[in-house]
DNA sequence: GAAATAATCACCCAACCGGGTGAACAACCA
DNA sequence: TGGTTGTTCACCCGGTTGGGTGATTATTTC
């Protein structure tokens, strides 16, 4: 199984470092990053990925949306706009390129990492590809077999990027409690983080 | 200036408590949540909003996406799905609906009023009706003219969501530098926490 | 009855975050 | 020259987070 091809496309190297990290630790593969449309465009043709993450406000020639228009008549990829909360102007322009979906900066990993997913996943639907399934709920349960159903039930809702609050909030315990099934969690599955947890979670549903 | 009103639509209430209470603290007006298909349908017909945020997975006899069909049957109204990371099949169902975003679950203040007044603004551009301008580089400068360009700046991508940290990095200061600045367009702004701040370049740009 | 498992929680700690206080230095200006 | 303004920073505090240790109670299993 190999990994799912990304393309960067940001001129602000911190950014575009940030996205490059967040999907390194998962299963994507940043397969470049552009840093103007030149090179973005050299990408899409030499080493063609299969999703595309795209600053709107590209300080270049062609700025995200023009490379968007490209996409689309040349290739068939789901993309994503990184966006700011206040450039109204420039969506206007977007929603004329049908994107996949917005990523508002500032993101965290998770909401990168989800709205990724979603939109290839919409994608690929339309397209009628098949995708890993990355849903929890589909995955055979007795992969997970050392788990007890109160943990089982946690890692799930780890695995959905809750916090330990949030989590105790939802099962009606303290967050102490939650954080003592997180303990025997990492135990059982050999981590020691719940990022660590996730991965494992994802190598499982991937067989 | 009436404040938008926005129906929730969430069956658990915490979530539904947790969205309400981020848009209470900004220009939104919550007209009523709606914990079942019924109510949506009730509160839809008696006392429109302005937009919907609808939780994609509601225990009720219709969920979220039959009351999306509806909404776009009967009313014009931008609506948002909130979604969880995992639930892929029923985001292939939901794609079919048109929905204005997605919020992915968990969602912080900022995703979420991002996420809202992105899909509000397109919406409306599509129906041809005009909103208040969100973009602060359209705001005119001279109404923050008590604050520096330094501090102008600052202000700009706090207004963006930026954390303390994020901002000294982009502007090479340590983040006690940035804290500085802080208090001073505090002070200058008569304000206390950024999110008044923020709420009061909203007022600003609102006019 | 003893041992293992499950579920609950309190407490500690290190890290981080945002806001507050105080301060240094340079430039400008009256 | 002396005051104001702008920019930079260190330090403290209170709150929250995630992970670690240790403990209690009930249920199940041998």
């Amino acid at each position: 199984m190999s990994k799912l091809k990304v393309l960067i496309v940001e001129d602000e190297p911190v950014i575009a470092e940030n996205v490059s990290l967040y999907l390194d630790n998962h299963d994507f593969e940043v397969s470049a990053i552009a840093y103007d449309s030149d090179e973005a465009f050299e990408q899409l043709k030499t080493n063609t990925p299969d999703a595309v993450i795209l600053d709107i406000n590209l300080e270049s020639e062609k700025d995200g949306i023009d490379i968007a228009q490209h996409i689309n008549q040349q290739y068939q990829l789901p993309f994503l706009f990184l966006t700011s909360y206040s450039d109204k102007n420039t969506l206007d322009r977007a929603k004329n390129v049908k994107p996949s979906g917005y990523i508002v900066k500032p993101f965290n990993e998770r909401t990168l990492l989800a709205s990724l997913e979603i939109a290839i996943s919409n994608h690929a639907t339309e397209k009628n590809h098949d995708l890993p399934k990355l849903s929890i709920e589909k995955m055979n349960r007795h992969l997970l077999s050392p788990l007890s159903d109160r943990e089982f039930e946690i890692v799930q809702l780890v695995y959905d990027g809750m916090r330990n609050t949030q989590i105790a909030e939802k099962i009606f315990v303290t967050v102490n409690t939650v954080k003592t099934h997180l303990k025997n969690i990492y135990l059982k599955l050999d981590a020691n983080t719940r990022l660590q947890v996730i991965q494992k979670l994802r190598e499982l549903m991937m067989k």
